[in-house]
DNA sequence: CTAAAATGGGCAACATGGTTGTCGAAATAG
DNA sequence: CTATTTCGACAACCATGTTGCCCATTTTAG
């Protein structure tokens, strides 16, 4: 609380803000995700769905995409599972994978929710001018590159 | 993947924009906090010592403050505690109470993060020109008004 | 003044979502 | 053919939450 950027404004704001931001969108995406009648999923499985993508992948595969073991993209294609969300095959072509892929249910969730996101964003288009959100993109485009870091998880809860 | 808005972005893209900024700030945050003698903080940590307060507060209180249980709350202060950076002292004039301080450790730690923050503000503000930094600032206060929940943490990854 | 209610702290059991380490089976490199 | 790598699974463990319960103490109602 003691030291302040040129312009006055104190900095441990702006993470705030970021997260406040993050959050609500997550939140009404899974509120209205819920209503939609997919109300058991959660911010992590959305993330390794999307990881698995319409192709499918191994749970391998699912790990080095969202950056976490082998083990734990497992318990969570496990709990997918159990909702009814993946499924695992066993591949023909090489006996140690398994081929986890999306069932319906599956691409239904992730349709969804790619429909309700672009909802929320024309929200703030309207609320914000579309040129004061291209803008808000666009900086933190230029401030955190990397971006498709699904790996979003873990590494705030995880150890 | 299928419907966009007006003006032709995906909304998928802004909640990963917003966390990757989120995410850099922290990780860049806890890097330097582990520079300067401080290499066990983490952000949930940062978050309870700053509900603890400079007045210090008993458990109750700041589970109360980070949107969490008191028992919860109490964990966390016992981590804080056999880090070094908080101590309970009874509170002579309630025995029920127990009132969390932090040590000297503990605010070192903070003050230490503010500089910290200012110091990444700063930065962005070198790259993006004050006046789009102190935009998004603006729009993200606009979008995300609650701000001071700094109850960040259990909502991603608890139950 | 006393009995009831509210509060604070802590314990236990459990859920989630991570981590290592290890192992066996299958594929691949040499 | 053998050595190495890879995949999937199991087990043990850690960190951080949750409820439910209990006890001591303080506050409040009557």
């Amino acid at each position: 609380m003691s030291a302040t950027a040129d312009d006055g404004r104190p900095g441990f704001e702006l993470p705030l803000l970021l997260l406040a931001g993050f959050r609500a969108l997550i939140d009404e995406l899974h509120a209205e995700l819920a209503r939609q009648g997919h109300p058991h999923v959660r911010p992590a499985y959305g993330f390794a769905m999307q990881a698995i993508g319409p192709g499918g992948a191994t749970a391998s595969e699912v790990g080095r995409r969202l950056g976490v073991s082998k083990q734990a993209a497992g318990k969570t294609v496990d709990r997918l599972e159990e909702l009814g969300y993946a499924e695992r095959v066993d591949d023909p072509t090489d006996g140690r994978r398994k081929l986890v892929r999306l069932t319906g249910r599956g691409v239904d969730a992730l349709d969804r929710s790619a429909v309700i996101f672009d909802g929320l964003r024309a929200r703030w288009a309207a609320e914000l001018g579309p040129g004061r959100l291209a803008d808000l993109e666009d900086s933190l485009r230029t401030m955190a590159p990397a971006g498709l870091g699904v790996d979003a998880v873990s590494w705030l809860a995880g150890g």
